[in-house]
DNA sequence: ATGCCTTTGTGAACGCGTGCACAAAGATTG
DNA sequence: CAATCTTTGTGCACGCGTTCACAAAGGCAT
């Protein structure tokens, strides 16, 4: 998935557990669109497919919120959307501070999906003096020296941050001093806050990568013969066998073509040869 | 389906845990970091500080990979850059399609981070037919009709989802019938594909639920005499303590602030419009 | 070589999350 | 009111992921 969260030491949550937490917001979603189609009632096993999750999962999660449901007939609907709403604390206004309005801030800008869910876009700020009154998503772009004044005018806790990486450091600072405890941060860098303000990251580029590496897993499965030959060579070649298996399969790979691992990157992303790890085929 | 290794250590094969996938992005772009400035080795614990995680949890995603590491030293810094590219299958060429151009999909087309690491745009697909042959990011919009042609002819087997909700899983359908076998969605809906099809999501709207959650809990605590009286109250009078102790706390919001939570309900329609989380990004 | 110092790699314990399976609870019907 | 049927709520077991803590391994100085 997308996110990732800043560790929280000893916070004692008497609480929901974290991954409840994270699905509430799609069973909202999957109740709402019930709720406009005028659906009064919902059984755990038909919201838990509208909502993609294993029906038991979906009534433990819903138990660390109480006992909502009437049992041989399902859920409320409306009454379930109020209670989750609740519990994420939807039912009051959380005003945002976008900084960083290049091509994605101005497209989070106009994303609808805030507005629909409580959330406020109070201010769209960004560094580029240029910029400063522009109108974007119908606001006009104020300039980073306003910055702690918006957000304590306006009482925002929550800020998104899509600046190029190497200025979200600087700009989370800025924003946690100002008295932001929450941060969506789009830029591709680790940013380190106090104890006390959450941070959750998305990064578009981490899950490219994550599908290309199940991407080419699958293709080597296909091609599965190569790697049995892989196997195969370590052990012919009485290649000195690390601590176990696993290893054994690296250490073969490197013995063939990543030998001249160092120097194969010194330049081009060419490696199409005897690698034994790599598919040497693309899907097509 | 696995039958292979029911009871065995999931050192052996491509067993790297899921957790350390979503992680070996983030080593690689801090060792990437390293690596321009000319860093030889590092240790785990640079190396983990660098990424965000603890050392402990760093050396032991690692040792996944085999033992790449010498100990009184470090990693080596280029080394390790390759292992991991290589891991991850950013070493060969990876082209993705993005369909639906609005601002999102633009956003995405224009950011950076997808082409740094071996992921090409090779097309952007629209809907709409005023849209097609617009330049966005260098590149002309082509329709939806091509969507297969273009597919096949680029060899794509990931895609890139950012249209809005409704036009999300007829989108997905198409693209898996065409051979595409990851998907990245943006757009807020749960996607159903076959088996062998990874999809990948990432909700704006949800993370900030998910923030808004944690920043609800944080206000309460901090005039947390409020909760710790309500549970004194309810111990005190003898109350029947309902099902656990987070019902009784949720038991004492009611008592306070959501009072109204019935008169809310049967109302509670109202405050969002039809759009839902429909658009996840309208068609400009 | 020998001994010291640093850092890796991993065994083991622990905690969280998931899924199964079922008893209890309520609706519904006769 | 009793019997039946549906669906919830949860106790339990299991597996994954995280963290601790330490022996082994390598470098380096003497």
């Amino acid at each position: 998935m997308a996110t990732g969260r800043t560790h929280r030491p000893a916070t004692r949550s008497r609480g929901i557990p974290e991954a409840t937490v994270a699905r509430l917001p799609l069973y909202l979603r999957a109740l709402t669109a019930l709720s406009e189609r005028s659906v009064p009632t919902v059984s755990s096993e038909e919201l838990a497919a509208a909502a993609g999750v294993n029906s038991a999962k979906l009534r433990k999660d819903f138990s660390y919120l109480g006992s909502y449901g009437t049992r041989g007939v399902g859920y409320d609907v409306e009454y379930l959307v109020y209670q989750i709403s609740r519990e994420l604390g939807l039912t009051q206004d959380w005003p945002v501070v976008i900084v960083g309005i290049g091509n994605l801030g101005a497209a989070l800008a106009n994303y609808g999906g805030f507005a629909s869910r409580g959330f406020r876009v109070a201010a769209l700020i960004d560094a580029d003096p240029n910029m400063a009154g522009t109108p974007v998503a119908g606001m006009p772009v104020q300039h980073t020296d306003d910055l702690e004044k918006i957000i304590e005018d306006n009482g925002v806790s929550i800020g998104v941050i899509s600046t190029p990486a190497g200025a979200a450091q600087q700009v989370c600072d800025r924003l946690v001093a100002a008295g932001i405890t929450s941060i969506l941060n789009f830029a591709p860098t680790v940013l380190s806050v106090p104890d006390g303000v959450d941070v959750r990251k998305v990064d578009l580029s981490i899950e490219l990568q994550i599908l290309a590496f199940h991407e080419q897993r699958k293709a080597g499965e296909e091609a599965g013969a190569e790697v049995v030959v892989a196997d195969a060579v370590a052990e012919t070649a009485g290649v000195d066998v690390p601590v176990d298996e696993g290893a054994a399969e690296a250490t073969a790979a490197e013995a063939t073509a990543a030998e001249a691992a160092p120097a194969a990157r010194t330049e081009s992303t060419d490696r199409k040869g005897p690698d034994g790890d790599v598919p040497a085929v693309m899907p097509a």
